[in-house]
DNA sequence: CTAACTATAATTAGTGT
DNA sequence: CACACTAATTATAGTTA
């Protein structure tokens, strides 16, 4: 995305991987919390990767229960057939 | 961010709001599938605006449900007090 | 391995239709 | 309203220390 365009699949040099991994990573958070200020917006971001042993939990974990249950009651009250 | 820069805080103007949450909504989806795509990532996302009825679950339900269930564990076996 | 730098790609605020 | 355009900002791949 910067020096090159990015290749749409997983970056097979492990390294490489890890380092735009990382960047990545921050960005996204970056970008979900300007979501949230300048609009508003509630919402959560879980992420899992190899590089970490704990779940990323975004903004944090009081959030992310809030906004899941508040999912699961649209779902069920929607009648979707998810669960 | 383009013709001005940001002011870290909510856009006061309803019409402006909207259509910069349409942009960044549809922004922060794509950067999250990159990470998805580029690393190996398993992530999820849930977003509730005042634009939508129903929220917005990437990358979809079933993952959504899986991550959360992890994380639900993960913290129950971590013994952390946040339940 | 980490962190800083920087050239370039990607995002997006403002604008026009 | 929605979409297309584009100037300007922001993110980041590659590089250097």
């Amino acid at each position: 995305m910067s020096r090159k365009k990015v290749i749409f699949s997983l970056i097979e040099n492990e390294t490489d991987r890890k380092v735009s991994h990382k960047k990545r990573h921050i960005g996204l958070l970056k970008k979900a919390q300007e979501l949230m200020t300048l609009c508003e917006v509630e919402m959560d971001v879980i992420i899992y990767s190899p590089y970490s042993n704990e779940p990323k939990v975004f903004p944090n974990h009081g959030v992310a229960i809030s906004t899941f249950r508040k999912f699961k009651e649209f779902a069920t009250s929607e009648n979707k057939k998810i669960w």
